[in-house]
DNA sequence: GAAATGAGTAAACACTGTTTACAAAGTGAA
DNA sequence: TTCACTTTGTAAACAGTGTTTACTCATTTC
């Protein structure tokens, strides 16, 4: 009767479907953005109904919550391999920001998706994405390391977590929205880029 | 005849409408969000149809971009207010600091709007709202003194222009999308927001 | 008084995310 | 093989969106 067989084969091909879906969706959204996606467009593309969505997923909101934990998993393996890279903590920090930007800069979907949609409004039945922890902590980790080195003067490790992230995140951000270009005619982003870094990274007062 | 009265009375009607649907959609705009917005529950709200809005505006979307104009005048007038008041530089570049983030805080509809939405599709007629320039020379001055004053030791203007609005910029998107609380839990955000502040204010290198 | 202008509307257009009712097709056991 | 059950897909509808069109009707201009 090959009970296991069926079962099985039905099980792959469900999560056969599943990619597929992923596959178009993604490269939609990366292309045109994700509010200017529709489900019937994705549906167009891997010639379903739009219904047939919703057999794999109940909603648009749970296909981009798939795709954000894709794009953290994308994000934290270039981050370890950084971090295998490079053994100064400090290094270690400078080349974690320049991959944060270049990943900002490089998928910017997944950034949008990732760090700038509202905590609130992502449907993971409430457990955060271990891939984003991942990150996290990582990051916490190495910002903790700099910290006990005593570079950054005497500070606590959160208060320099949340403002390297800030430095980071919002200069990934301004020039995601194209403020930065307005503003800095005629000038070298990339360089501005490792000015302002460097000037994230200073050394602190040690009182 | 009575030909200029009844002209300007006509200018003046027009005006009021202008900013009967203004009001009605920043009201709506601030409780519930920009994109939760139809143009059919602006219409209900002042007692027309959908379509009369289309006399006064081209689309949704230059309502928005008038509404940025006002939320920048908003700011700009809290930021004038406090380099009124603090005389020393880094004192308000900090207070500055603050005023941004409150901003956010109070007003994110607005903050969404002005530092967060993409450049490219904002539709003013190319020519960059004279407020949002008034805020960035304000602060670019500002900014400028602190390098000449040699606090920041030997770095260019547009670095630390850039490096100061990427890190309040940044904090002040983080705060607002929800991710500083969800990976702070049980610490003080305002005394973290005045840590943060002060670590991007410390003092640089003297080379 | 006739023509031109302006403001407002109802209805339509082409979309959106989502749900419902239903038709096949495949599976499992009597 | 036949019958019941589950799975997977669809067409059509629902309620909403921004926007356009064709049309009134009052006011202004000549």
């Amino acid at each position: 009767m090959l009970v296991m067989g069926t079962k099985k084969r039905r099980e792959r091909d469900k999560e056969k479907m599943r990619q597929r879906i992923l596959s178009a969706a993604k490269q939609l959204f990366v292309k045109e953005g994700f509010d200017n996606v529709s489900l019937r467009r994705i549906a167009k593309a891997i010639d379903y109904s739009p219904a047939a969505i919703y057999r794999y997923f109940k909603n648009k909101r749970e296909i981009l919550s798939v795709l954000r934990e894709e794009g953290f998993e994308l994000y934290v393996k270039g981050q370890l391999e950084l971090a295998r890279q490079f053994t100064d903590p400090l290094e270690r920090l400078r080349q974690g920001g320049r991959g944060y930007i270049r990943f900002a800069l490089s998928a910017p979907e997944y950034f949008q998706l990732m760090f700038c949609t509202n905590c609130q409004q992502v449907d993971l039945d409430g457990k955060w994405a271990e891939s984003s922890m991942q990150a996290y902590t990582l990051f916490r980790n190495n910002v903790a390391e700099c910290v006990d080195s005593d570079h950054f003067g005497d500070i606590d490790v959160d208060s320099v977590v949340f403002a390297m992230w800030s430095g980071v995140h919002g200069l990934a951000h301004l020039l995601n929205t194209g403020q930065v270009e307005v503003l800095s005619e005629g000038m070298n982003v990339d360089s501005l880029v490792d000015n302002i870094l460097e000037f994230c990274l200073r050394p602190g007062v040690k009182q």
